[in-house]
DNA sequence: TATTGTTCTTGTAATGGTTACAAATTTGGG
DNA sequence: CCCAAATTTGTAACCATTACAAGAACAATA
């Protein structure tokens, strides 16, 4: 998924083209995920969403990002133990989560170690490289 | 801490060093996480060492590894969403997790990227890098 | 050695995120 | 318009972790 903002025409025909049927809940909790960086958990989407549909179940939002990431459109990232973080951004890139303010930023990288397939005779599928610290603004 | 296996005196004396006390129960459970590669979780440490220590309880188990890694001999790697596992290497190392068999293998990497400070202008603190698919073993 | 205060360990209960499940609702095709 | 299938929802269950308070072990002092 881009990072642009995209109409909800365009986001309706991704999920079809992914094989997932767009109901109204799926296009917007999918539409949430992919304004901006932003990296949310459940309970943001839920915090986020339930002002404007009031009758959205915390059980739909698991449901449906279980379905998107079976689907292989979002990915779940562990950070820290206690909370998953989604992501559309299926592209290999890294994360730097700041401790002070808990923010989740995109990093691009080049590392051509990553693209491996294989590493000490293991078969690689997936690749996680996580940073954490203090963000730019908390420095300032 | 070293990856060969260490006597105990030498562990008590780690320990002692690195400010922490140590109590029986805090060097056995720190002996287990030192002997072999193997990465365990909670349940793991409490299942290998019951047997010896009867009234051994989880809530020990937690205790000491949040002071073991308030006082930086271990660290927690959150491969998965719902389960952590510790390590006492402090080095700078990836890991590998089997999808199959669930085993954690430690990997060297060295990636000059990963040591520098800041990225985009963030102060790194912490490096995690971690990669998923299938181990050497299971592929056979 | 007895005492006493501190540290460490333990069991139980509480917490919080996630999943299981079944009922209710919505949707799409005939 | 009707029916079967898919989707959503609320409740209860689950499981890892933490909070808490009582009990046990330990260290220092006299």
């Amino acid at each position: 998924m881009t990072k642009e903002h995209t109409s909800m025409e365009y986001l309706k025909e991704y999920l079809i083209n992914e094989g997932i049927h767009p109901s109204y809940q799926r296009l917007r909790i999918f539409e949430y995920l992919d304004r901006g960086e932003f990296h949310p958990t459940v309970d943001m989407i839920y915090n986020g969403l339930a002002k404007e549909i009031p009758t959205l179940s915390k059980t739909t939002i698991y449901n449906t990002l279980n379905l998107f990431k079976k689907n292989g459109i979002v990915t779940g990232l562990t950070i820290e133990a206690n909370e998953v973080r989604y992501d559309t951004n299926m592209q290999l890139h890294a994360h730097f989560k700041c401790d002070d303010c808990g923010m989740v930023y995109d990093i691009q990288v080049e590392i051509p170690y990553l693209t491996s397939l294989t590493v000490d005779g293991h078969r690689i599928c997936e690749r996680h490289l996580y940073l954490k610290g203090t963000c730019k603004n908390c420095l300032k």
